[in-house]
DNA sequence: TGGGTTTTGTTCATAGGTGGATAATACAAA
DNA sequence: TTTGTATTATCCACCTATGAACAAAACCCA
C-alpha cells in the first residue's frame, strides 16, 4: 500500500515552478497551490477527452450537459433558467446553446401555458437518442479514468471533493 | 469521524440529475459520472474566485498565471513555448497575453542571442512586485479553502488527484 | 386597482480562446 | 552546399462565452 504518489510526469514540471515560486515567496502554502493546479489539471484533460468523443458527433461539452440535463428532467422539459443552474452557464449562453440544438432537431421550444414568460425546452427523439448512444461511450473512454483508483478510494475522493465543494460554497 | 459527506447544496440538484440519469441509462456509472461533475465544479468555483481577486489588479487567471510561471523561472526569463507548456495555453494564446503583459510594463521581449528563432520573455520589476502582491490574497482569499481538511485529508487528496491524473496523461 | 419590483428569455458588444496558415530560422542528412 | 524537415512565434478567421441592457410578463402589496 503505497503512503505517497508519485507526480504523473505531466505534472512533475509545474510543480517544480511551484515549489520555486514557494521557495521565493516563503508565504505561500505549497500544497495548497499544488491542490488547485492538480485540480485545474484534471478538468482541463476530463474537458479535453469529453471533446474528442463529442466532436465525433458535432457537439460541444456544454450542448450534451444541457442534452443530459433534460433526459433526465421530468417529461424531459426544462426551462431555460433551469439549464442555466443545472449546466452553470450563463442564460445568455443557454439561449445560444438551444438555438443550435434547436436548429439541428434535438429539442424543441414551446411557449409554457401557466407563465407567458417561460418556455419550454423539450428534449426531441433525437436528442434522446443522441444521449443514449453517447453516455457509454463516454463511459469508457472518460469515466474508466478512476478504475485506476478501488473502491474505498473513489469514496474517499468524493467525500473529499465534497468537503472542499461545500467550503468554496459560501 | 464521519465516514459519509453530506453533499453541499449547491450540488444537490446536480446529484439529483446524474442519479435519474443512472435510472433511465442503467449502463453508466453514477460515482464516476459525480466525480466529474465534482471535478468541474470545483474548478469553477476557484477559477471563479481567483477571478474575483485579479480583477481587482486587471489581470485575468492566465495572465497571472504567466506571470507567476515566469516569477519562479531562472532569471525570470521563458520562451513563448515554455509559458505555453507550462500554462496550459496555446501558443497563439501565450502570444495575446504577452502582448498584453508587455504593453502594461510587466515583460519585456528580447531576441534570444543563441537561436534567432526564439524570444526572450523577462519578467519586469512592476511584473515581479504584482506577483509578489497577488500571493498572499489569493492564499488567504483561495487557498485557505484547503484548511476545511486536516493535514492527513490534504495529502489523502493530493495522492489521490495524482493518481487519477497520472491515468489520465497517457 | 395601481405602482414598483422580480423574473424570464433574448440581443448585442466585446473579451477570451483555438486551429490553421505563414515566415523566419535552425537542424539534419545526402 | 543544398535540400528537406522541424521548430518558433505570429497572424488571421472563426467560434465560444460573458455581462449589460432590454422588453415582456408575473408578482406583490398598499
Amino acid at each position: 500500500m503505497n503512503k505517497t504518489q508519485p507526480s504523473p510526469p505531466c505534472f512533475l514540471p509545474v510543480e517544480e515552478k511551484i515549489n520555486r515560486v514557494c521557495m521565493r515567496l516563503p508565504c505561500a502554502d505549497r500544497q495548497h497551490v499544488v491542490l488547485t493546479q492538480l485540480f485545474k489539471h484534471i478538468h482541463g484533460r476530463l474537458h479535453e477527452r469529453m471533446n474528442v468523443v463529442l466532436r465525433e458527433h458535432n457537439v460541444n461539452p456544454v450542448s450534451f450537459t444541457a442534452l443530459t440535463m433534460l433526459y433526465s428532467a421530468p417529461d424531459t422539459v426544462l426551462n431555460p433558467s433551469d439549464l442555466a443552474d443545472s449546466t452553470g452557464e450563463s442564460r445568455a449562453n443557454v439561449t445560444r446553446i438551444c438555438d443550435e440544438l434547436v436548429a439541428r432537431g434535438l429539442l424543441s421550444r414551446e411557449p409554457n401555458a401557466e407563465d407567458r414568460r417561460r418556455i419550454d425546452l423539450r428534449l426531441a427523439p433525437d436528442g434522446s437518442a443522441l444521449v443514449e448512444a453517447l453516455l457509454p461511450t463516454l463511459q469508457s473512454r472518460v469515466h474508466s479514468t478512476y478504475n485506476v483508483l478501488n473502491t474505498k478510494e473513489k469514496e474517499q475522493l468524493e467525500r473529499l471533493m465534497k468537503k472542499v465543494l461545500g467550503a468554496l460554497d459560501q
